[in-house]
DNA sequence: GTATTTGCAAACGTTTTGCGGCTAC
DNA sequence: GTAGCCGCAAAACGTTTGCAAATAC
């Protein structure tokens, strides 16, 4: 692995990630870390945001649609939710037996790295029924 | 829903989604329009691309990871396995009893429309051991 | 006849990149 | 001292849009 440094740009970034409950944008967390570093630059934000992710410290969770992407810190595995109604994004957890798919039956599937999977619905709230 | 005319162009992008096996990119879909209409522009394929998603008959696929939006004409539910090396998008079906998961029961979900099931990995031509 | 669609090109929002200077180690 | 990082600005990228002319019905 590539030898790095560590930067106050890097650590705000990675802490804001990390302290928040829902999907920052680039945007969102270039906002926020300008609070901690009003210097820092959106240019830094996506290196860091792209370093992060590779490094395994941080997901880009794309919305299906179209749009730019939002982050999350790294955690254990998990599914995302989408309410059409109030498009809240959460975490839920995958359903039982998913993981353990064994997907190299399945085609030409060498490898699996990675599980996307997004449950597109309406919450309580926005429930017609409620 | 909006009255619409059919054109041309608009039935050869559908004969185009319809006949492929993997899933195109906008401007793949452009290259193939373009043999049987050289005339056409990439703004009327992402213009048509767009009308027939909104109409059900094309659906778009993104790979939550980066770069640009791929289509597919629509057909029965299924996944969708990415290609870290070639970049190739191959319909898989939904592993065994996923689509009976009772999602009502995790968190605040009402209802469910939609299931988005992305397995990112690496297929046989493309992965190291082969 | 006219409302929709087209081709063209310019604009758009997001993300990446080249560069010279700065900083962590 | 130096590899790696920063801020800045410009470019790249995929996509959308405004417009006048062409087309479907």
């Amino acid at each position: 692995m590539k030898k790095s440094r560590h930067t106050r740009q890097r650590g705000v970034i990675l802490d804001i990630l990390r302290s928040d409950v829902v999907h920052l944008t680039a945007e969102e967390v270039y906002q926020k870390a300008r609070k901690a570093l009003p210097g820092i630059s959106l240019g830094t934000v996506y290196r860091n945001l792209n370093f992060l992710c590779a490094q395994g410290l941080a997901r880009e969770v794309r919305n299906g649609e179209a749009g730019c992407a939002r982050f999350e810190a790294a955690r254990d595995p998990h599914a995302h939710f989408h309410c059409r109604g109030c498009q809240v994004v959460r975490d839920i957890p995958f359903p039982e037996g998913l993981r353990e798919t064994r997907w190299e039956g399945v085609g030409p599937i060498a490898a699996v790295f990675r599980l996307d999977l997004h449950v597109v619905g309406e919450c309580a709230d926005c429930s017609p029924t409620a």
